[in-house]
DNA sequence: GCGCTGACCGCCA
DNA sequence: CTGGCGGCCAGCG
């Protein structure tokens, strides 16, 4: 097999698909940040190429773009324009709350995830 | 080939 | 809480 060998362009379009993966198996109800994004496709502090990956993502792979905030736990589009609107009516159709326009990460973030498998639903 | 921008992040004041 | 600064890499004029 090779690994060495598969260094310098096509890594790039390898950890693309990557990032497109890790976005494409957040469950329902439940976001990430860019940050852990970049974490979990094995390059942190990548943040800022998620976003363009996600951008330059195929429509056909139907990506569930819209449950990667940022790291405030909130929306990344401006307040006016329509994605953010898009992306808030499909995170709440998920069950996903929004208060004061931010969105609880304890809860529906990664680590509320986990913790929810640990301690249940004693996250409240 | 250079420089700025961008669905960003983390740290510090 | 807000704002500013540096860092990251790709894309565009």
């Amino acid at each position: 097999m090779n690994q060495d060998t598969e260094k310098g362009k096509n890594a790039d379009v390898n950890w693309y698909k990557n990032v497109w993966k890790v976005v494409s198996e957040i469950p329902p109800g439940h976001v990430l940040t860019y940050g852990e994004v970049a974490r979990l496709s094995g390059n942190p502090g990548w943040a800022r190429r998620v976003s363009q990956a996600l951008r330059r993502a195929p429509r056909k792979m139907k990506l569930p773009w819209h449950r990667v905030i940022n790291s405030q736990g909130k929306i990344s589009f401006p307040e006016d324009s329509s994605g953010w609107t898009r992306q808030k009516d499909l995170l709440e159709d998920e069950g996903v709350i929004f208060l004061n326009g931010k969105i609880n990460l304890e809860r529906f973030g990664y680590r509320g995830a986990v913790d929810r498998l640990l301690w249940g639903e004693e996250i409240l």
